[in-house]
RNA sequence: GUCCCCAUCGUCUAGAGGCCUAGGACACCAGGUUUUCAUCCUGGUAACAGGGGUUCGAAUCCCCUUGGGGAUGCCA
């Protein structure tokens, strides 16, 4: 298979739409993606929808809402693995033809039964598989030990002294001799192997104190790990195809790979114990195995992984909260890489340019809205004032707050200043929540900013300010701060000292944009309203 | 239990044996700019998990300990 095909690298995100897309996910997605597109290789989807019970196509529906959103855009037609259980499950009888993985016994007639891939036991010239040495492990000596061609199972002693049933495959196992308290070999596997292997025939063992055997173990390059490996005596024969007939995951992941012709896999830490197998079964299969990359996951704040008890841990969740999804790409982008220089906010483009498998870390990321929602700031403040005017209006059309978009469709001109005004202090667009002063008739007012600034002495000034702006002729922002001035100055009142509680009236709120500016996008007629209610009401 | 992985400020990270008195960003604190609010600017607090080696020299290499995570499904 080392033909032209397999020059450009190829990877996918094989999602399974058994729920919502989860960050976690999404963010295994951008590092295929940006891995892709740096080498200008390609990146394509694969929808693993086997679980056909738990699969929807609600999800998968949002899933590609999610991607779209966010501008992962991919390669080649969509790939839906349960169209291909064919394929699989003509795999598995290949395998079993070729001896490499086989039916279990039926414990009664007639009973369903699964499928096996077998570890395989002759890895003395294999290029997967080294030997690490001679061990010695101990064993329960009450518990009976089985070896047969599934495996031995035995039993390994806790703590307390208590058995711990253990299976594992033979392959594990070679050279191995069951020995007893006084070393007495109870049981050489050299001499019965092919009895085990060829005739199928199974033995016990009892009283036996410990194993001693060649440790083996299986190993691969990790491309962002490096060298991992696992011992093959901790592994078990695994399940390719279910008693019902219908495939398992590791039997269909690898045949697809192998099928779409995958170059190299980048996924999560979690998989890293599934790899040894899969490597397994792409050599039975005489298939070219792909290049791996184990990436880290990404935990919550308490240190474990994300989950749907984070409740945010949706991607869609993110834009309904008000995130631009090219803040939220650079900041899933950076956990777990960075390019080595001093930047933190790069574009889609930039990071793809600067991607590189190598600087991926190998150490868990705990997600940080705080951070999030800065760089999601920055994003916002830099776009043209018209294109955020146009994002804010389009978010609260699709999150359905019905009485921002009334406002914004039937005001156009007072939204498009408010948006204006708004935009530099804007961090997420569900900001526009705090925005209603500008256009409702009756306010909210902030009971403690309320209480400090709106004190009864200063009643007459706010009736004075009333009657001042009563009288302008054009309400304006230079003419409502000279108002403001002079009413200040009527009462020997230092400058500026009139702000803050005129911001209180006018928007319910301490804090807020630049005051005379939003007193006149308020408009003259809610801003004498609103002072009069506050001189009736104290 | 067993196997595997991981370990730098509270968080994301820079760091490839001497450029490290450990750099940047977020958060936090203080000051400045702003007649108000925010932005912004300046400054500050703050980390190599612990212990052994190797070396003239260790955040960096090795070992152990501790802590965290993962795997151990007829889920994916």
């Amino acid at each position: 298979m080392s033909n032209s095909s397999r020059d450009k690298i190829r990877v996918r995100f094989a999602p399974s739409p058994t729920g919502k897309v989860h960050i976690g996910n999404i963010r295994t997605a951008i590092f295929n993606y940006l891995f892709a597109r740096n080498a200008g290789g390609e990146f394509i989807i694969r929808v693993e929808d086997t679980d056909l019970e738990r699969s929807t196509q609600d999800a998968i529906d949002k899933l590609f809402e999610c991607m779209e959103w966010l501008g992962l855009d991919y390669d080649g037609e969509l790939f839906y693995q349960s169209k291909h259980a064919e394929k699989h499950i003509a795999a598995a009888e290949e395998l079993i033809s070729k001896k490499r993985a086989y039916r279990p016994k039926q414990k009664v007639a007639g009973e369903k039964v699964p499928v096996l891939f077998r570890i395989p036991w002759d890895t003395d010239n294999n290029p997967l598989v080294q030997v690490v040495g001679d061990v010695e492990i101990v064993v329960h000596s009450e518990e009976e030990i089985t070896i047969s061609s599934s495996g031995i199972s035995y039993a390994q002693v806790s703590k307390k002294r208590k058995p711990i049933p253990t299976a594992a495959a033979l392959a594990g196992f070679h050279h191995l001799k069951i020995v007893d308290a006084d070393e007495n070999i109870l049981f050489d596997l050299d001499d019965k192997i092919e009895a085990i292997l060829e005739n199928n025939e199974s033995f016990s063992v009892t009283g036996a104190a410990k194993f001693a055997f060649e440790r083996r173990e299986v190993f691969f390059e990790d491309i962002i790990k490096g060298r991992l490996a696992k011992p093959l005596d901790t592994m078990k024969d695994l399940v390719i195809v279910r008693s019902d007939g219908s495939p398992v995951f590791h039997l269909a992941n690898v045949i697809d790979d192998a099928t779409q012709e995958v170059t190299h896999i980048i996924r999560g830490d979690d998989h890293v114990e599934n790899t040894y197998r899969h490597l397994f079964i792409f050599q039975a299969l005489e298939k070219e195995a792909p290049q791996y990359g184990h990436m880290p996951m990404i935990v919550n704040h308490q240190g474990k992984p994300l989950s749907k008890r984070d409740g945010d841990a949706f991607v869609g969740d993110f834009r309904d909260k008000g995130f631009l999804a090219s803040a939220l790409f650079n900041y899933l982008a950076f956990l777990g890489w960075s390019p080595g220089d001093e930047r933190e906010k790069m574009s889609k483009n930039e990071l793809i340019e600067a991607f590189s498998i190598e600087r991926v870390l190998s150490s868990p990321a705990k997600f940080d809205g705080a951070k999030l929602a800065n760089i999601n700031g920055h994003y916002i403040a830099e776009l043209a004032t018209a294109n955020f005017a146009e994002k804010i209006a389009n978010f609260a059309k699709e999150t359905e707050r019905v009485e921002f978009t009334n406002w914004a469709e039937s005001n156009s001109d007072q939204f498009c200043k408010v948006a204006e005004l708004m935009q530099m202090r804007t961090k997420m667009l569900s900001d526009i929540d705090s925005w209603g002063y500008f256009y409702n008739s009756t306010i909210k007012y902030n009971e403690k900013d309320l209480k400090k600034t709106i004190k009864p002495e200063l009643i007459p000034l706010l009736e004075n300010l009333k009657a001042k702006l009563t009288n302008l002729a054009s309400f304006a922002d230079m003419e409502i701060d000279k108002a403001l001035r002079e009413t200040e100055t009527e009462s020997d009142l230092p400058e500026g000292r009139l702000n803050r509680p005129f911001r209180v009236v006018i928007t319910g709120s301490g804090s807020g944009a630049d005051l005379v500016t939003s007193a006149a996008i308020i408009g003259k007629d809610k801003v004498i309203a609103r002072l009069e209610n506050i001189c009736k009401g104290a």
